[in-house]
Order: C-alpha cells, then structure tokens, then sequence
RNA sequence: GCGCCCGUAGCUCAAUUGGAUAGAGCAACAGCCUUCUAAGCUGUAGGUUAGUGGUUCGAGUCCACUCGGGCGUACCA
C-alpha cells in the first residue's frame, strides 16, 4: 500500500515541480486516528516553499488524484501531516495474500541472489559455551534466518583456533589432572582451567588408555582430547538451541594455505609494515588509524590480528556479497585493525557489517555473578536450556536490542519462566489451532467471501497489523535487529488476543463466521511465520 | 587518561531512525470464566526520558559538556 501511495505522488510530481527530486517518506502513525500512513512533506518543504505546511498540505492533497476503492479519506492533521486512511475492501486484501502464500507469507525477494556470510559464536574450544555465549549464539543464528527471508543464500559461520596459548594452557590442564587423577602429587596452577569438565576429560582419557600417556607432551593428545571432547560438547549445546553452522573455519588452515604469509608478504610490499625491536609492526596510522600495532612477535608468532585479516579476506575470496560479525563488546577494540588491514588488501569494507553486543548481566538471586572460563565460575548454556527451554532461551536473547545491556535474573527466569512473553504468543497460537479444530464440528470453513463483515475495531486492528508483517522483516534486516520481530509480535498476539475476547465465532452468523475464521487462520500463519524466523515453535496445544 | 556502548514508570525493556498525547510486560490496586484454552481480557495508578545547554517547524533520538554504569585500551584471543 506504501507503493500505491508512492505512485500517485510520483504522478503528482509532474504537477508540482517542488516534488520533483524530493524523496517521500511514509510511515505507520503510532496513533490508529491518525490513520493507515501519514506523510511529513508537507513541513519538510513548508521553508523552502514559504508556506505553511498546511497550505502546502493542501496544495497537495487536492491534486492528488486516487481511486476511491483504495483511499477512504485524506487529512491534513497536527503541524501538517498528510494522513491517508485506506478502505476497509482494500486493507483486509491482505488476508487473501497471506492465505495464500501460507508458510512463505513475508519472504521477499529483495536480496535474492545474493550470498551471505554469518560468523557467529566462534569460542574457541576451552570449556562449555556459557549464558554468557548464548546472546552471540541465538542473535547470530536468527539474524541468519532473517537475513534468509529476505532472499539471501547463508552460511552460518563458527571460526576457531586451536593453536596457540590458551590451548596449550588447556593441554596442560589436563594432563596435571591426569596425573592427579592416577595419584600422583600435583600443584595446580590458579592461571590454568579450574573447571570439572577438565577432570572428565582427563578420567576418559584413562578410561581409553590407562596410564600410558603419563610421559606424553600435553601439546599431544591430552590438548587434541580436550579440543575434541569440548567441540562436541558445544556443538551438542548449541544443537540444544537448534543452531548449526555450515562452516566450521579452522585458524590453522590459514598457515597451511599460505594465507598468512601472503598477506604478511603484501604488508611489506605495500610498505604498509616494518620491523622494530624484533618484531613485525602493521602501520595502521597510514590508514587512518590511532597507533600502529604488532602483526608478528618477536618470538616470531604472528598475533591475533595478522590471522583475523587473512581470515576475513577469504570471506570475500568466498564471494560473499555480505559478511556479518557478531562480536561481544570485548571485541570492540580489534575489529577497526581488521578493517584497516581489508583496505590495505584492496577490499570493499562496506560489505562487512560488524555487529557489537553488549554483555548480558546474570544475576542469582540479586547478585551479580561474574563469568570467567578459566576460573570455573560459569553456567552453562546447556544448563540454562535445560532448565527453561530453547524456546525460551531464544526469545529471551533475541527480544532486546543488542546494543542494550540487559539483566538476566536466573532465579527469575527458572522460577517465573510463565511470565515470559513468548507463552503470550505461544498462547495466541495455541488458541487458534484450538479454533480451528473445533470449527470442523460446526460445518464451517475458511472464507473470504464477506471480509467485509469485519467491521469491528478489534477486527480492523488485527487486519492493520497483518498488514505490517512484511514490511517489519524487511526493516529488520536491513538494520540487522532480531528484536523487532519480537516486539512487533507481542503487539500482534495483543490485537489477536483482543479479537479473540470481542469477537466471538461460534455463534456467529454463517457469513461473518467464516470470514472470522479466515482473519484467525491468517493470523496464525503470521504468528508461526515470525516464530519460525526466531527459531521457536509454534505450538499447537498449550 | 583515551575509545566504543548504555542511562526511559518500583523492576525488565520498547519507541517506525528527527514526528503527533513517550508505550508494553512484570509488580500494585479494582473488575471479567453456565458459550471457541483465564498462560487471556477490561480499568486504575505509576514519567522533569540521569542533568545542563545547543541545533529546528518538532529532540528520548542529533551536537557539546557534566554525572553514573558496562567493555576495551597487550609482542593475550
């Protein structure tokens, strides 16, 4: 509708010539009087042309020329919005689209063709993920399944490394335990990986091959034991959340591909590095950047930073036309170096969408509680989803902005989880399917042939907000917020649940029954299709 | 110190990217089940959008400063 409106405005354009090069912006009013989509020319030009808006509003509106079968009415409303109010035939046309489209109801087309790339997760296999990761995970993955729906071919994307300090500090993790497990006498260092699970690992590891190992190198098969074991035990986790990534991208691959030494040797070429104290500098002030950093260590290691960009380099080798990363607001410091060195490699930054999440606060009974790996002190997101459900892990991860620092009260979540808002959706489509199967009994069945019968203000509310499903997801994606969806949602399942207390069906005369019953089928293919896109089910008994 | 993010009802958070009277859910209070699921609905109460100034037709949103919180600021990842 958006469309038609932007069309008799183009037409007008050739009347008024101040609408020539003039973009038109139209948006849903948050007020329902102020009608189905309200324009704000009319105060945008109001200077230049020297009139008020409301003259300029009305100049307008009365050259507009528009069918009767689609506009009601068009008012000139506050400071000099144009309000459009669209007819009742023309508004509930949208249940017929829906109906019809079913399960693709709100695909679009507008990406088609293209392929995405989504890095997501992308813990590197020391220990189980924690709440803490579950925010990353379940963001990461429905912005995939949106950014899908929209007409993207995606990867999901999870890249690892399982070389370097912190692996080698978990091979000796383990096999300190091992010894101690086997009685013999150790110290435990306080830097190295308190948690149980590296004890489990060591028992299995003496389950399989008894004492054998105790002259091993950790660096050996105690470090690729406890890669393995926790590997699957985050892939089982986040399987739990019904995540799976395509590509598992393996750090090291890098090296044996020459990656890295490609791109340290076109460093150099391009003088963009250079040698100092030993070590190998990445000249990040030539590009704009605040300090030049460290690219190879003196010991000869190269840091994070020099695999990062030959990493994210592959990706657009890869032909990506969009690559997306979901870091932790930790991260927020590396990714401009990462960026910096995609310039100096030739690349098209603006394909790249970082995405930064803030920390999600757990708190136990009030208190904060601080997670850290290495200490032990975490819960589990496996735990967690125990415990509540995916369902309700996803919805509550995905409902706030991301750029929000949210609390998450454990005890809260565990005891109350009905208070949760997705029961309230869950519910709205629960009652449906009960609708639905009760109508057979009745002889009624779906029908469009009265929709305009639906003349109630719970009716025109709901049909309104159908209308707006498919514009929600593309303004989503564009902006990349998972949490629209919910919101827009919870104010569907309202107007619904509304509906449903107003606007009784069985009862009903025949006519307006059966296209009450369309309106209800439809918004229940709306309701599973946002679920659907969020990765919780839409159940049909609750 | 510097950089990024945040501060909205008692609590958890929205707000169509600068729009009209700042909205939901919890919690509180008062109502609604002999008819399609009460995990629902109706109503009441709750606000100087941390503060001060600025930009303009119009600011929770943009700019500056102040206060308060989170994350960074490695030859760790």
């Amino acid at each position: 509708m958006k469309n038609y409106i932007l069309s008799i405005f183009n037409d007008l354009s050739n009347k008024l010539d101040y609408l020539q090069n003039q973009s038109i912006l139209l948006e849903v009013p948050k007020n329902t009087g102020h009608g189905d989509l309200s324009c704000n020319i009319a105060m945008i030009l109001s200077k230049q042309l020297k009139k008020s808006p409301r003259e300029v509003a009305e100049e307008i509106i009365s050259s507009l020329k528009y069918s009767d079968n689609i506009i009601n009415d068009i008012k000139i409303a506050g400071h000099g919005f144009i309000n459009f109010y669209f007819t009742d035939s023309f508004s509930s046309k949208i249940i017929n689209e829906i109906l019809e489209q079913g399960d693709n109801f709100g695909k679009t087309k507008i990406y088609a063709g293209k392929k995405a790339n989504v890095e997501f997760v992308s813990a590197n296999p020391t220990g189980p993920l924690t709440v803490g990761h579950g925010r990353n995970a379940v963001v990461g993955d429905t912005l995939a399944n949106l950014l899908s729906w929209v007409g993207y071919k995606v990867d999901r994307e999870y890249y690892f490394n399982n070389a370097g300090r912190q692996m080698r500090v978990l091979g000796d993790s383990v096999k300190l335990r091992y010894l101690e497990l086997l009685g013999e006498k150790i110290t435990f260092p306080e830097d190295y990986y308190q948690g149980e699970y590296i004890k489990d690992i060591a028992q299995k590891l003496i389950d399989e091959k008894g004492d054998t190992l105790k002259k091993d190198d950790p660096d050996g098969n105690f470090k690729e034991k406890a890669e393995n074991e926790i590997f699957d035990d985050i892939k089982t986790t986040l399987s739990n959340l019904k995540i799976h990534h395509d590509i598992f991208y393996n750090e090291k691959q890098l090296y044996d591909d020459g990656k890295i030494k490609n791109l340290l040797n076109e460093l150099k070429y391009k003088k963009l590095s250079y040698e100092k104290d030993g070590a190998v500098w990445f000249k990040i002030t030539e590009l704009g950047g605040e300090q030049d950093k460290v690219i190879v260590k003196a010991t000869g290691e190269p840091t994070y930073r020099l695999p990062d960009i030959a990493y994210h380099i592959t990706k657009f080798e890869r032909g990506y036309d969009l690559i997306v990363d979901l870091f932790g607001s930790d991260h927020n410091a590396t990714y401009p170096d990462v960026l910096a060195g995609l310039k100096a490699n030739g690349k098209n930054t603006e394909k790249i969408k970082i995405i930064i999440h803030q920390f999600v606060t757990i708190l136990e009974n009030g208190q904060i509680v601080k997670m850290s790996t290495r200490k032990a002190n975490f819960i589990t997101l496996d735990e967690l989803t125990e415990e509540v459900g995916s369902d309700v892990v996803r919805y509550f991860f995905n409902m706030r902005d991301v750029s929000s620092h949210m609390n998450f009260d454990l005890s809260l979540a565990k005891t109350q989880s009905d208070e949760n808002p997705v029961f309230y959706l869950q519910y709205a489509h629960a009652r449906i399917c009960s609708i639905l199967n009760m109508i057979k009994d009745e002889k009624l069945k779906v029908s469009t042939d009265h929709l305009e019968l639906l003349v109630k203000n719970e009716e025109k509310l709901l049909i309104k907000k159908l209308r707006q499903f498919k514009e929600e997801i593309e303004l989503s994606a564009r902006l990349f917020e998972t949490h629209r969806i919910c919101t827009y949602l919870e104010e569907l399942a309202t107007h619904f649940h509304k509906f449903y207390t107003f606007c009784r069906i069985l009862g009903s005369e025949k006519n307006l029954a059966e296209a009450r019953i369309a309106l209800a089928t439809a918004t229940k293919t709306v309701i599973k299709n946002g679920l659907q896109i969020l990765g919780v089910s839409a159940p049909e008994k609750m």
